[in-house]
DNA sequence: ATAATAATACAACGATATTAGAACTATTGC
DNA sequence: GCAATAGTTCTAATATCGTTGTATTATTAT
């Protein structure tokens, strides 16, 4: 993952509209929402969610397909997972005892995220 | 998690000084680093890092203790792995079939992040 | 063809964020 | 006490972002 492109992607969040729109994508998953819905459901004036849509999309962190005279958009989830093994790429400098502090004290879920596989854990070890 | 706290951490991230600086913070783990030897580090006037720092450790994305005339800062890793919880709370509504289909498109590894418990991914399940 | 719809592109204003320079506070050591 | 160090705070200038209104493109239906 490019450091712009992180940049991009935490701009395209940095905003509660932006925020919204994201996570109905991820709600609705690979159904994906045409523009105009999106602009409906969370009342605001479609130049505007456009605006935000192209930015999202120009980060990646959106897709987007053309149905007739729709536009319908997806959130594109392995990105955000790319983005979140960015911000950890050297945690802790592979220090796994460290990490497994960290572990004990998430609160939440953590959704669709996928669990870390054995091999993956290794590779982080000693690097 | 709070919408407004999520939107202040993704802005505290939306710049490529923030985000060396977190990446920074990740890396060093419980450890820390004091404000002079990230300035130091990366290359920059004392008073601008000490701006962003201050972004940041408002916005609950890093922790700061004094030290003598130094200030230590750490990066707060639950808080991270809370906002990603919030980000695919609603993950494809729940629909696990979805989930699994992104979860083996991930190419990197996830640093720290922990695995899914058992428990939070059947609680997922049907909400 | 023409009108209606979906969505984007453009221009302009106001608001906000970033940066740099100077001044300020607090701690350490002589 | 005095100077040096670490870091923050303040102010002003610049740059950037977000919103709105209008115009434009592309598609569908009559």
């Amino acid at each position: 993952m490019d450091k712009m492109v992180a940049t991009q992607i935490f701009e395209s969040l940095s905003s509660g509209i932006r925020l919204d729109i994201y996570r109905l994508l991820v709600k609705e998953g690979t159904g994906g929402i045409v523009s105009g819905q999106i602009a409906h459901i969370l009342d605001l004036p479609a130049n505007n969610v456009s605006f935000h849509l192209k930015a999202m999309t120009q980060a990646g962190l959106l897709t987007v397909v053309q149905e007739g005279r729709f536009q319908r958009y997806r959130a594109n989830i392995p990105v955000m997972l790319d983005l979140i093994a960015y911000l950890t790429e050297e945690c802790c400098s592979g220090n796994t005892d460290e990490c497994a502090s960290f572990r004990e004290e998430v609160s939440g879920h953590l959704g669709c995220l996928p669990p870390l596989s054995a091999e993956s854990q290794s590779k982080r070890s000693f690097p």
